[in-house]
DNA sequence: CGCCCCGTTGAAGATGATCAAATCTTGTGG
DNA sequence: CCACAAGATTTGATCATCTTCAACGGGGCG
C-alpha cells in the first residue's frame, strides 16, 4: 500500500506500511476497503467544502489541488504525482478542490478508519504528522516564493522542482500540466509563464517544447532561482 | 516541523498540556525541564539551520517566523500570539527564523521529550497533528492571498484575520508589527501598505493612528478582502 | 478537413515598486 | 517636563514589472 508524499516523504511512509502489514488482522480489514479507481483528465474529483469522507494515494497521473476565489480567480496550491497521498484534513471538510491534470488512477481510503488505523499501527499517526509536516515546510517555500520572487525566480524555482520531483534520468521533463496551471501555481499569468519560458530558452537555460523541458544549464537556472539564505 | 499557529492553536495546545499535567509523575518530570525565559524586543531567537532542539509556547507577546532570500528580501510566513505553539519540525533544524516583534515571555520545551510524551499521554499526538494540520491550512490561505489577491485585497484580509486573532472587545487592534512586518507577510513594500491604510481611512472602512486600528465597517472591509469561492 | 484550444507574441495599460523627502512617534537625556 | 535625535510612517513623483487585451500559429481530435 503506497502510503507517501512529496519526494523524501516516500522513504518514510513505506516501511511503516510495511511493518503495519505484517501484522496482519486489522491491516487486512484495512485492505478490503481499498478501491482503485481511474479519473479522466481535467475532471474536478473532490470539492471545496464536501465532507471529507477519504484520502488518496495516486498510483498513475498528475493532481492539482486548487483554491478558487468567488470571481473566479484560481490559485493552485500544488502539484502531486505518483505515490503522493492527499485529502488529510484537520476539519471534517475538504477545505480545496482536487483535479486531474492527467488520467489518474487513485486508491482511496474512508477516513473514518484512520482512527483505527492510529491505534492499530502504532507509528502510523507519526507518519502522518511527519507528512503533514513536511507539507507545511513546502508550502512555507512557496510562500516565499508568492511573497517575493520575480517571475524569472518563480518560474526556474518551479522548473527545478519539478526536474527534482519527476525528472527522468537523461535530464528531460514531461510537463503534465498546462501554463494556466504553471500560471496559477506560480501567480502569474500565462503570458507571463509563456514570456520568461521564451526568455530562458533564448538564454540557453533550457531546451522546451511545449510540454518537455530540459534544463541544460542547472547552475544558470540555480542562480534564476535565488535560493534561502542560510 | 513547524508547528506554529493561528487561531485555533489556543484552543488546541493548551488543553492538551493542561490534561497532561494532571497525569502527576510523568508530566512532572516533563514539567522540570519547562523554562520561562524573556526575550527582548526585535530580537532573532530561533536561527533558520540550528538545531531544533526546543519548541516553544508563548505566554506573552508577539512573534513572527522569517524567512530570508539570500539578497537580504524578507518573508514572514506568520504571526504568532499569546498561546500559540511553535518550533515543531519534520526536521532536525529549524528552517525559519523566529522574531521577537515585541517583549516576550516564552516557555520552551525540550523536543527530544516529544517522543516519550507521545507515549506517555496518547491523544498528544493527534492534538499536534491537528494544530499542523490546521497550520497547513492558515498557509494554503495565505497562498491565495500572496499569489491571487490585489494589495487592498491583502491588507483587508490581514485586518480581519488580526481582528480575529487579537481583537478587542471594543473593536480596537493594536497593532504589535510595524508597516515594514506587515508588508513582509504580505508580499508587499511599507509604503504600499501605508497608502492602503489611508485609502481604507479615507473610505471610511478603518479608524487608524500609527499603531491602533478600528474597523468601523466590517462589511466593507469583508468586501474588500473578497472571500472564497464556495 | 476544419475547428478549437493552447501557446506564443505584440502593444498598451495598471498596479505596485522604487527613489526621495517631509512629517510624525518614540525613546533618551537634560 | 521638554528638547532632541533616531527611526518609523506617510506622501509624492517616477519607473518597472507584470497584466490585460488582441491577434496569430500550430497541433490534436472530432
Amino acid at each position: 500500500m503506497p502510503l507517501s508524499t512529496a519526494g523524501s516523504a516516500r522513504s518514510l511512509a513505506f516501511p511503516a506500511i510495511a511493518r503495519a502489514r505484517g501484522k496482519a488482522d486489522p491491516m487486512a480489514r484495512f485492505s478490503l476497503a481499498y478501491e482503485s479507481r481511474t479519473i479522466v483528465a481535467g475532471k474536478t474529483f473532490l470539492h471545496e467544502g464536501d465532507p471529507a469522507a477519504m484520502f488518496f494515494t495516486i498510483t498513475e497521473g498528475t493532481v492539482e489541488l486548487v483554491k478558487l476565489l468567488s470571481d473566479g480567480r484560481r490559485a493552485i496550491l500544488g502539484f502531486l504525482f505518483r505515490g503522493d497521498i492527499f485529502g488529510f484534513s484537520a476539519e471534517d471538510s475538504y477545505d480545496y478542490n482536487a483535479e486531474a491534470v492527467t488520467p489518474l488512477i487513485l486508491r482511496r481510503f474512508p477516513r473514518r478508519q484512520l482512527q483505527r488505523m492510529y491505534s492499530d499501527f502504532p507509528g502510523m499517526e507519526s507518519q502522518i504528522l511527519k507528512l503533514v509536516s513536511r507539507e507545511l515546510a513546502i508550502a512555507q517555500d512557496h510562500m516565499v516564493l508568492l511573497g517575493r520572487k520575480s517571475a524569472h525566480e518563480r518560474v526556474a524555482s518551479f522548473l527545478l522542482m519539478l526536474f527534482h520531483r519527476i525528472g527522468r534520468r537523461d535530464g528531460w521533463i514531461e510537463l503534465p500540466m498546462s501554463r494556466a496551471d504553471i500560471a496559477d501555481y506560480l501567480g502569474l499569468t500565462t503570458e507571463t509563464v509563456s514570456r520568461v519560458f521564451t526568455v530562458l530558452k533564448a538564454s540557453g537555460c533550457i531546451v522546451s517544447s511545449c510540454s518537455r523541458v530540459r534544463i541544460s544549464d542547472v547552475e544558470a537556472l540555480a542562480e534564476l532561482a535565488g535560493g534561502v539564505a542560510r
